[in-house]
DNA sequence: GTGAAAGCGCTAACAT
DNA sequence: ATGTTAGCGCTTTCAC
């Protein structure tokens, strides 16, 4: 009925209740020391007026907000959306709001993390790379707990770091292709500034070298389906083509299966294994039954909300979440 | 060097500099009256504190917070998450930022809106069903703008209401089946309560009736692809299977291609025609290559951004946002 | 158990 | 152009 413009405050409440203001924050604070009946009677005028702390106030005086401020570099990788709803879950739950970002370009998460700052943030996620020493440094300083994701793994002393094991998994991968008798190998990385892909490469080439097999062939897929495409054309148009392609993610693997099998007419596994990396959904699906290493999500973020929700008491660490190799069609020789 | 454990203050700043706090204030505040020397004095220090002002107050005074609240009620669908980074990016550019939950269960909607309030939201986009009258009323009060998705088209007066064009996609769908030479149809339904769902149906079926073609046959997929799977094979395991079928979304028209790929030997395309609705990337593979109405996220998002930066002068209003039939291999019968 | 009063860090009049 | 003052809406001593 009537028209607010402004919403109700804590005055508004106590004048209708017959209470001082310091009554209805505490009607409003669990575990304060107030008489039920006083209680009762605030959050009844409360309802009439559809009354609701102002959350901004409180947080300035806490000194904390209650949000956790989350970068994200590429939106358009699954896992990253997967992990951000799945993170969103757990904190809602906990009572903690989540104020997200996406970084276009790299050399703007500097930006996103002051903005992020200025709002008083609990702690950083950062899911993207680039923030400077200067900022980082600053983050400790102020003591927000910051948590990167799949980032160097040693950035900035007092970050939490969480990965995935990119380099077993990379051997592992290299394990099995081996042993489903594939000889010759190609690996196809993703941007060149990639640890990720780095790990991964690494995982897979010195597990090779140790089997005295010689060192993979290589193209670079940049983690993007048009360029992953392009690549597989390289490496399959070659003469001494590869049996065997390990690609920097699944992303990619999938567009080099499509590839191999409506452009070269290869029958996948047999006459090209494939295998990606992070065994997303469509991996499982028939059509590719692509062989993968999970990375799994619920994981990651089971540490990153632990880390969260510990409140920073924790010393900063540096996690490394094991997948597991989901071995399938794309590989199988027979 | 120094372990300050709460940030400096505009206070701090003004003594280092020798100035007043206010003019601190001014000196981060664009077009202000202040003496150039003086900002540069002042930010030289805040330099060399690493001040920044506190977001949290500034938006205490001006009782807008610069935060959007976006409330996501089906976190796995990936047109969600394309449309959250969009918007995200869009509303970093536009110094706003983005505070995220993600519904499981339907009823808890109401609980996060409550949260979303108590930031002072700017505003609020819901890509997510079941706000109570009572809260939709409040935001209406308190003058929170309100943007829904695909919600039904009217819900609460004084909200904004953006969605694709459903009823239109349904019938071109249904009419590119038809010049296919397809005869018999089947639609498979999202959740019985999704109005998306509904407003999909009713063109399909309602433009097939006006064509004189008998009612399609229908399943229920709950936009999941397990359940998607099942319908698939009930529906082709019928003696007068359909020899087409429009599924309420890609997500489950990929499941019910492989299923008829896989399980039934059919030729998709030939033996039978399968449509989606919302254009995936996916689709455009050519494992699928399938046929779509596509639901631009970038149209949505504009119109979104449009209402949210417009400042919320704009009246409340519907708006539709037109897609594109996307006719692929999966409906060609030659 | 409750109210009065002092801030949290900032912006916005109001003076000068 | 700058400093002073008064709040924004809340939490938190401190009396009582």
């Amino acid at each position: 009925m009537s028209k607010r413009t402004s919403p109700p405050s804590a005055h508004d409440v106590a004048r209708l209740a017959g209470v001082s203001q310091a009554a209805v924050s505490r009607a409003f604070t669990p575990g304060a020391s107030i008489a039920k009946a006083t209680r009762e009677r605030v959050h009844q005028a409360a309802q009439a007026l559809g009354y609701r702390p102002n959350l901004l106030a409180r947080s300035l005086i806490k000194g904390q907000s209650g949000i956790i401020g989350v970068v994200i570099g590429a939106p358009r990788y699954p896992f990253f959306l997967a992990a951000l709803a799945a993170l969103s879950a757990r904190m809602s739950k906990a009572g903690k709001h989540i104020l997200v970002y996406t970084a276009e370009g790299e050399t703007t998460v500097d930006l996103l993390v002051e903005h992020l700052l200025a709002y008083r943030v609990d702690a950083l996620f950062l899911m993207a790379a680039g923030l400077s020493p200067r900022l980082a440094r600053q983050c400790v300083e102020e003591s927000v707990p910051v948590i990167t994701y799949n980032l160097p793994a040693e950035p900035l002393p007092g970050f939490f770091a969480v990965a995935g094991d990119h380099v077993t998994g990379g051997a592992r991968i290299a394990e099995h292709m081996l042993q489903q008798g594939y000889r010759r190998f190609a690996y196809m990385a993703g941007p060149p500034g990639s640890r990720t892909s780095q790990d991964r490469e690494r995982g897979f080439s010195e597990h090779l070298a140790g089997r005295g097999v010689e060192a993979p062939l290589r193209a670079v897929g940049f983690f993007q389906r048009e360029a992953a495409i392009a690549a597989t054309r390289s490496l399959l148009a070659r003469e001494d083509r590869p049996d065997a392609i390990f690609c920097g993610n699944d992303h990619m693997a999938l567009a080099a299966i499509e590839v191999a099998r409506f452009e070269f007419g290869l029958q996948v596994g047999r006459d090209l294994g494939v295998a990606g990396f992070d065994d997303l959904e469509e991996a499982a699906w028939p059509s590719f039954s692509l062989t993968s290493y999970s990375l799994p999500v619920d994981g990651v973020i089971d540490r990153v909300a632990a880390i969260l929700l510990d409140g920073g008491e924790n010393e900063p660490a540096a996690t490394i979440v094991p997948g597991e190799l989901k071995a399938r069609g794309s590989t199988r020789r027979g």
